[in-house]
DNA sequence: TCTGGGGTCCTAGGACCC
DNA sequence: TCTGGGGTCCTAGGACCC
């Protein structure tokens, strides 16, 4: 029996290292990947780090703090592909592996010991394959339960191991600021300051009842958890047919502020093409489509309508999204964003659409299969409608 | 020139049904 | 003439995560 057999590893600065390999001239450099424009920093590498950049900084603000910086393009297939080579690495060492995102996992190496030796040992072999193979660092929590790993995983970084035995949790934990907690961000963190409740430390000691009066029930009882490290310890493997999205969505902050209903009606059915497209791909169709709408003072509104069948059909998702559209009945406010979401996801098999005599319908699907084709054939950029080109 | 884009989950109220 | 609870669906908003 092992006592801590959850590994939770984090690639340093995942993005940025990866983009670095290409510019090894550029180690030295203070350097972050992220859009241009309106767009935010994705990933800074450690030099950049120094200089205050992180994550999700707006890049308008980068180039004040750091006049100087290196800014490199996202590269999403190389990260993807980078990606997917890390988890087979994982996979290699146990079959439950659960992906959190491209740059990070959990693994339950339960199974793995008799093998490979104990979890740190597991966790330095995996350290140095990826190494090896990828040519990038990662950090390793090991603990007992999902959080306590990623909260030390996060105390291992850059390039380290941390391992919180049992006995340690609690002194590991209670010290930590109420912000590390998963599910604690920035609203809820001012919050339980109103409380007083500034440590996990605090948090632990607090009865759940006056917890859930401050946080609601749910959240009350899930940091209660968490701040005494009885999470849970079993993962959710993410092989072969896993479960499907419960939506997918698509959004775009344009260049410039509009009002413009010809420029937005246009950008709606771009995302409602990117939508249906994707849903196409993965077989499901949904009912609930949601317009969301920034204004320029960057507050947002979100409008829905559940249809009575589930579609994949572009002109359908974008029919509805410009209807929602026009019944905010917006008069020259100029907005930031628009995006298109569908909800309520099933599988395109399970969908029988109803055919209604003369019904038009059908030759828009049949459309967007022939579109799907070319695209696969020739790109994205070879078939699009004509108010796109 | 502040503040991306992809998601998930929770809350809360109202409608409607039993 | 009154009043109850539970369950599900829909909508809107919000917090959070990577």
């Amino acid at each position: 029996m092992t006592e801590t057999p959850i590994l939770h590893v984090d690639m340093d600065a995942f993005y940025a290292s990866v983009a670095l390999r290409e510019r090894p001239d550029l180690v030295d450099q203070p350097v972050v990947v992220g859009g241009s424009g309106r767009g935010v920093v994705l990933a800074a590498n450690y030099v950049a780090r120094r200089y205050g950049l992180c994550s999700a900084l707006p890049m308008t603000r980068v180039r004040r703090l750091c006049p100087h910086v290196v800014v490199l393009e996202p590269d999403y297939a190389t990260f993807t592909s980078v990606s997917a080579s890390v988890m087979e690495t994982f996979r290699a060492v146990t079959p439950i592996v659960e992906a959190v995102s491209l740059d990070e996992a959990f693994l339950d190496v339960r199974g793995s010991v008799r093998r490979l030796g104990p979890p740190t040992q597991i966790a330095e072999r995996l350290r140095s394959i990826i190494h090896d193979e990828q040519g990038i660092t990662c950090s390793v929590g090991v603990a007992a339960t999902v959080s306590v790993a990623k909260l030390a995983s996060r105390r291992a970084k850059p390039d380290g191991v941390v391992v919180v035995p049992p006995g340690a949790v609690t002194s590991f934990l209670h010290p930590l600021d109420v912000g590390e907690l998963y599910g604690v961000g920035e609203k809820t963190q001012a919050l339980l300051q109103r409380f007083g409740l500034l440590t996990v430390g605090d948090v632990a000691h607090t009865p759940l009842r006056t917890l859930q009066r401050a946080v609601g029930d749910h959240l009350g009882r899930e940091l209660h958890h968490l701040a005494w490290g009885t999470d849970r310890s079993d993962l959710a493997p993410r092989v072969g047919p896993h479960e499907p999205e419960r939506s997918m969505g698509a959004d775009e902050t344009f260049v410039r502020d509009t009002d413009d209903r010809e420029v937005i009606v246009r950008e709606l059915l771009r995302l409602a093409g990117k939508v249906a497209g994707r849903m196409r791909a993965a077989g499901v169709a949904g009912r609930t489509i949601t317009l969301k709408v920034r204004f320029a003072d960057f507050t947002a509104i979100t409008r829905s309508r559940t249809m009575s069948e589930a579609t994949d059909v572009t002109v359908d998702i974008h029919r509805a999204a410009t209807r929602l559209y026009d019944a905010l009945g917006l008069q020259r406010a100029r907005l930031r964003l628009v995006g298109v979401r569908v909800e309520g996801l099933v599988p395109r098999a399970t969908v029988h659409r109803q055919l209604v005599l003369g019904e038009t319908e059908h030759g828009w699907a049949e459309a967007d299969r022939a579109v799907d084709r070319a695209t696969r054939r020739f790109g994205a950029a070879a078939v699009r409608p004509a108010s796109l080109v």
